[in-house]
DNA sequence: TATGATACATAGGAAGTCTAGGTATAGCGG
DNA sequence: CCGCTATACCTAGACTTCCTATGTATCATA
């Protein structure tokens, strides 16, 4: 559909990997850090999330490890990887032309 | 995905149901006039396009009427609904959401 | 007469999101 | 002690959208 289809499905990616790389973070975290900042807006539902840190991990954007808590509770954490942040800026580059598109759609120039 | 998990998968549909709302298309045009106006960032294929604006149609959001030509060619112009131009100030207001959610998460408020 | 542009359409595959379910630990109130 | 909620991870299957590929047909141009 555009230069890079991949916007759309792709977004939900583009703000794990922004995430991660502002800060090493675990699955859950992310759900509630993303709740709380979009101020309740995003929600990722968990069956999203999980195959999408795969994803990132498998395509080696970041890459997860285990860590455990004093209490024995387990928890992975991710890390961005060096490729996920040439990644990251790519990607964003790519979400601001995609604005600048729709943008001239939705608001065409006058003459 | 997020209050309004369409927004991604539809984004597609809002910028047809706005270029229609803008003055009333047949399908090859709304194809060149997106890839015009947005300098050749979006191009819809035809496998997207048709069955997006079948959608549209069925959810009676537009409704398309064939016309014919001197030459003798057929098209089939849509025009917007009533209840497609309601639901465009909606998607309008959602997308104008979620690009306020977005911009929430990748650059946070800092305190 | 062959090619490209115009103009519509659909079938099947690829990919992401959701629903719904599963497993397990910890803390709290009744 | 038991049930509930929160924490913390995971997956299978359904659903939707987008793309590739293909089909049909007309018209202008080389």
């Amino acid at each position: 559909m555009a230069q890079r289809p991949e916007l759309m499905k792709g977004s939900s990616e583009s703000l794990l990997l922004c995430l991660v790389g502002q800060q090493p973070m675990y699955g859950y975290q992310i759900v509630r850090e993303i709740e709380k900042r979009s101020q309740g807006y995003f929600r990722f539902k968990e069956g999203t999330l999980y195959p999408a840190l795969h994803r990132l991990e498998k395509a080696g954007l970041v890459v997860g490890r285990w860590q455990m808590l004093p209490s024995g509770r387990q928890r992975r954490y991710y890390y961005i990887t060096d490729k996920g942040r040439r990644t990251l800026t790519e990607k964003m580059n790519q979400w601001r032309d995609f604005l600048i598109a729709m943008n001239l759609i939705i608001q065409p120039v006058r003459i």
